[in-house]
DNA sequence: GATAAAATACCAACATATTGGGATTGTCCG
DNA sequence: CGGACAATCCCAATATGTTGGTATTTTATC
């Protein structure tokens, strides 16, 4: 399910929020949410990463640059408001908080490319993930199969591979879980 | 258990997300997620919200001063980078970016102090909560009943209730509801 | 062409949820 | 006092979900 791990240094809580709700629904998973760069001894266990920190710990996170390279991890800044970019060479990408949802997914996408080498796709094949769906919805197994045209034994065979899979028995995980991957609608 | 609606006007979607995250924690519900200041017809039936706006949306939303001020909305202003305060009339008060959880969260109290006043709280009595809680979190009527030291039945009657309350009747629909009124912890 | 995975389908037994009743006890408030 | 409501308990019938099997066909990949 994990397609990567990562790490959120920021002051704002806003930012760190708000970039937080965005890695979960792409299935990364936040390891550490921090206000400002930690020691050395912290830095250091860091591997394979996403590292998103605020543009203006560039020069403290520089310190920890040899490290970080070696570890594998990926550094990608954090712009808000002014859009000047200096040439910190400890950023691998950099991202601007007026940047769209597909921009961002982009630079997101690109570090997936990396530690995963495919592209962030769960476990679920395509069909598992259509009746996880419906189920998120509250269509009962019957329902299910009518709609989707197949026999009501086949969407429990698949309802039984989707919780072997995800390690989810219950409907509100499996709900929960549904709505943290942005496959039903949260809002309201 | 609502204590109070809004709308998040920013066309950045790591701030949506953000604000989004720390008005839910406040038990503050969410109506709409805009990017851009939507039509007068939709602004005018915003009712005792408050309305969290991208400061540069500051004059096309002094257009709608009147009617956002009659129906007695709150209206605040979202800062990016420079801090530059210059006189917008529309906005109630300002948050930044760069503001702690303790300075946002006191904005937001100050709106929850003027709307608490008026809004009728949740339908659902103290049992009926926790016992919605619990089946978000996925245990069944028998596992609610022994931990509240209840007969099954009474667990059915309280959750015949809880459904003909809200009108909700998939254990989906109840887990989403539980999550979106923080009644179980939705991120991670 | 063999192998693996996905998608499909079935059965039986058991567990849980839903529905539609009915009923008692307390508390708060007008 | 009486009404409204919360909280508790019970039953029976039906619907739905879960579990542990087995089995065929198609599709993708090496």
């Amino acid at each position: 399910m994990q397609t990567g791990t990562s790490v959120i240094i920021h002051p704002s809580p806003i930012i760190q929020q708000g970039i937080k709700s965005i890695l979960l629904s792409r299935n990364i998973s936040i390891t550490e949410i921090l206000n400002e760069i930690p020691e050395f001894v912290v830095v250091s266990q860091w591997k394979d990463m996403l590292i998103l920190a605020d543009k203006r710990f560039g020069d403290e996170l520089t310190k920890h640059a040899r490290i970080l390279k070696k570890n594998g991890n990926t550094v990608i800044g954090i712009f808000t408001g002014e859009i000047i970019h200096a040439k910190d060479t400890i950023f691998d990408d950099m991202i601007c908080i007026d940047d769209n949802m597909d921009h961002l997914l982009s630079k997101i996408n690109g570090y997936l490319f990396r530690v995963t080498g495919t592209k962030s796709d769960s476990q679920l094949s395509v069909r598992e993930t259509e009746i996880l769906k419906m189920v998120a919805q509250g269509f009962s197994n019957k329902q299910i199969a009518v709609q989707l045209f197949l026999s009501i034994h086949t969407v429990i065979t698949h309802r039984k591979n989707i919780t072997s899979k995800l390690g989810i028995k219950s409907i509100p995980g499996l709900t929960l879980y549904a709505a943290l991957n942005n496959l039903v609608d949260f809002q309201r």
